[in-house]
RNA sequence: GCUUCCGUGGCUCAGUUGGUAGAGCAGCGCAUUCGUAAUGCGCAGGUCGUCGGUUCGAGUCCGACCGGGAGCUCCA
């Protein structure tokens, strides 16, 4: 019997029922053979060896194609099981994903992966690799499954099975040589098309991502289909070492860290430069877009961030002391100070939009493990601002903040950046129709501003919906930034008011926004996109002149 | 906080199977003024993260703690 494959671009070819996808890319040209990872047969993604039994549209993905890269790499994961349990048949499996740069997989296993054990791994998977073994899947029923696993040992790949048991579904395996592993694939048709892969590292994970679960050994790799990509991969992670904030800060004097301090920074002279002409610069550009600026203290009374919220949800990352019988909490965040001078006198609506800036250093105590270097710090300066305003501000105030936001990073950095829209979490505060109100207005803002952005469902501040900016390094990496939330919840707590003009008291809306984040951290990521070189306007050293002749030393 | 690795002069590192610390750079002194990746000679600088243990004897072995790296968890 014939079918008619719909290939990419609309081409219709007739083959014989039962082909496979990796048949027709063979017959389209061998190019298209050997990039082969995956394909979609009617947009369902599927293994090249899956028989096409009917008329159907089929798109074969190379490793250009996401789902494509996922699918080679998770190969890669299997082949690095396979030679895991070669090597150590008492070991348990976890999990084993692809990931951005690569893939990892999760051993139960007492032996110490070290370095040396990695290579043998590694020497290992080289040889499924020349195996060239064909990856082959079978279904079973749930109670099957799990039978099979019980009888191996794998109880982390019960507990997996079970949570899809009570859905009827059959339960997939792939099996390459004598290696059979449960998983949803798609994969390669052969562990030979795996052919540049490298361990990179080896660490600690928890079983499922739970601290409270048991802690897992994780082997981190790469691979590519090319020898010269995975080179030129392992020299970009070369790069970046290179420009390392932590080694150009010291090298160039910019800031140290001190045992006395874990993660609070120390910055030098030169450093200290740098920071200025950030500040300077800050601080002109926002007095000139209509913002005062204002100081609040680095330390307030418990009670107020009872009335903040914050001692409820984060009380164990803030920093507090007992003074004259009474607790004070170092601040986390600056906005309840912020919200005290709002209301420390009456407010009329003629003030509004009411802009407070505010480089405010915060404090909080990130657990040690998190730490790293200027990035994650115990204490640093947020460029901090609070806009009150009134519900028709609302867009205009966005749209001010946005070109903010721009005029840094792009006009003056250079820096691409993509925005994230996150929206109401489940465990928010306030009624659905002001969350409504607020998401369209960062919706209408942004969107008329021309900008599209990328949507985070539920992944908003308990208190409202916000924007986040993303910034792209020139090694291609990702760093958010700055953020513009819409607050309901802080005016409602601490009761704001002005008066409008029918005369009568109404709370404001509240915007908190940053755009450099934190200052610290900025200047870390200043330090690894310039790699110390930067621009005259912020270097602690534009100029150095060097003497060289006899009336230039200096006299004995 | 968890897993794992690491902690030697300001910096980058050597220190073999445990026997009372080495180099380069930087610094200081003297000499050199010599054209663009580092002039020569010399000096000074470390209770080898801290505390405890094993040993006749520990930088070198063991333990605890402190700090750091990688990742996990977290990131208002």
């Amino acid at each position: 019997m014939a079918i008619q494959v719909t290939l990419k671009g609309g081409v219709i070819k007739e083959f014989d029922a039962g082909i496979r996808a990796m048949d027709i890319a063979k017959e389209l040209g061998m190019g298209l053979y050997k990039a082969a990872c995956a394909c979609r047969i009617d947009g369902a993604l599927c293994d090249l060896r899956t028989p096409l039994t009917q008329d159907c549209a089929l798109d074969i993905l190379t490793f250009d194609d996401e789902d494509g890269k996922k699918a080679f790499r998770h190969t890669a994961s299997h082949i690095l099981a396979q030679a895991v349990k070669r090597l150590y048949p008492g070991v348990k499996l976890a999990i084993g994903p692809a990931i951005d740069n690569g893939f990892y997989y999760d051993f139960d296993l007492d032996t110490p992966l070290t370095p040396e054990e990695l290579q043998k791994i590694e020497a290992e998977m080289k040889a499924i690799v020349k195996e060239a073994l064909p990856l082959e899947k079978h279904e079973l029923d749930a109670a099957d499954a799990i039978a099979l696993m019980q009888g191996r040992g794998e109880d982390y790949k019960v507990e997996l099975i079970a949570e899809h048991a009570g859905k009827g579904e059959k339960i997939s395996f792939y099996k390459q040589g004598e290696f059979d592993e449960l998983c949803a694939g798609p994969h390669l048709p052969d562990t030979g098309r795996v052919k540049a892969f490298a361990l990179t590292s080896c660490t600690g994970a928890y079983w499922r991502g739970d601290a409270s679960k048991k802690m897992l050994q994780r082997v981190y790799g790469t691979a590519f289909p090319k020898k010269e990509e995975l080179e030129s991969y392992l020299a970009a992670i070369e790069e970046a070492k290179k420009r390392d904030h932590r080694r150009i800060g010291k090298d160039l004097e910019l800031f140290t860290f001190l045992d006395e301090g874990p993660g609070f920074p120390f910055f030098l002279p030169k450093g200290m430069i740098l920071r200025n002409n950030l500040l300077n610069f800050w601080r002109d550009l926002h007095m000139q877009r209509g913002y005062q600026e204002i100081a609040t203290p680095i330390m307030l009374n418990q009670g107020l961030w009872h009335t903040s919220g914050h001692w409820d949800h984060y009380k164990d990352n803030m920093y507090t002391t007992l003074i004259d019988e009474e607790t004070f909490c170092v601040k986390p965040m600056n906005c309840p100070g912020g919200m005290l001078l709002f209301k420390s006198k009456r407010r009329s609506y003629r003030e509004l939009p009411l802009r407070m800036g505010e480089l405010g250093l915060v404090h909080r105590h990130e657990l040690s493990g998190a730490l790293h270097g200027l990035m994650r710090v115990r204490c640093f300066t947020q460029d901090d601002a609070h806009i009150f305003m009134t519900p028709e501000q609302i867009k205009d105030e966005i749209k001010g903040v946005v070109s903010i936001i721009d005029t840094i990073y792009k006009q003056t950095f250079g820096f691409d950046y993509h925005i994230e829209l996150s929206t109401q979490p489940e465990d928010s505060m306030g009624e659905k129709e002001t969350w409504d109100l607020a998401t369209d207005a960062l919706h209408e803002a942004i969107t008329e501003m021309g900008y599209s952005y990328k949507l985070n469902p539920g992944d908003g501040a308990f208190y409202g919906p916000k924007l986040d900016f993303h910034l792209t390094d020139c090694l291609g990496r990702t760093w958010q930034c700055g953020t513009i939330q819409l607050d309901f919840q802080m005016p409602e707590r601490f009761e704001l008011e002005y008066i409008g003009a029918d005369d009568q008291p109404h709370r404001p809306i509240m915007i908190h926004r940053a755009v450099l984040g934190s200052i610290e951290r900025f200047i870390g990521i200043l330090t690894e996109h310039f790699a110390g070189a930067f621009p005259l306007w912020l270097a602690p050293e534009q100029v150095r002149i060097l003497c060289i002749a006899d009336r230039h030393l200096p006299a004995a």
